[in-house]
DNA sequence: GCCAACGTTGGC
DNA sequence: GCCAACGTTGGC
């Protein structure tokens, strides 16, 4: 079964239009546990939205797909890196990445502003719960379909 | 720049 | 195992 997904990035360090340059990326420096979790579960052709944090308009900006399951993040073990983890060996990585290719721009950018008055999302989507952080989450079949639909209008 | 919310660390 | 302190995330 397919599922969906949402992956958080900084379009300072790399948004979506770097993405439809490169067609390509991995995935890595996730450290968080429950996100690695979610890359885990992860299947080959799974979509997600490719959401921009931290930046003047938070929003979902396009579609991303899923092109390599969850391996070690390589990442973790180089020194004087910005993802550099002590504890990660090469029998227990500990962190993992998938990688994800550039699949489609949404036919205009969708807000979080919008996203939050909507309220057939507000009761359940991960990222407009309070508090919420996790750079990886799941998205519900019908949140999907609900953005899409947004992102039509 | 502010600050609320979160995850992790480490002393006890 | 508890919890205070700290660092980080990310919207505003």
């Amino acid at each position: 079964m397919t599922q969906h997904w949402l992956f958080k990035s900084e379009p300072d360090s790399f948004g979506f239009d770097r993405l439809e340059r490169e067609k390509r990326t991995e995935w890595s420096g996730v450290r968080n546990y429950q996100a690695r979790n979610l890359m885990k579960q992860m299947k080959t052709g799974d979509l997600g939205f490719f959401y921009h944090s931290s930046t003047k308009v938070p929003g979902i900006a396009g579609i991303v797909r899923v092109v390599k399951e969850a391996y070690p993040d390589f990442t973790a073990r180089e020194r004087g890196g910005p993802y550099f983890d002590p504890k990660a060996t090469v029998d227990n990585p500990i962190w993992e990445m998938v990688d994800v290719a550039f699949e489609r721009r949404l036919p205009r950018y969708v807000t979080l502003a919008e996203l939050r008055a909507e309220p057939k999302l507000a009761a359940t989507m991960v990222l407009l719960r309070k508090g919420s952080r996790l750079s990886v989450q799941p998205v519900a079949e019908r949140e999907w379909n609900i953005v899409l639909k947004m992102a039509e209008s």
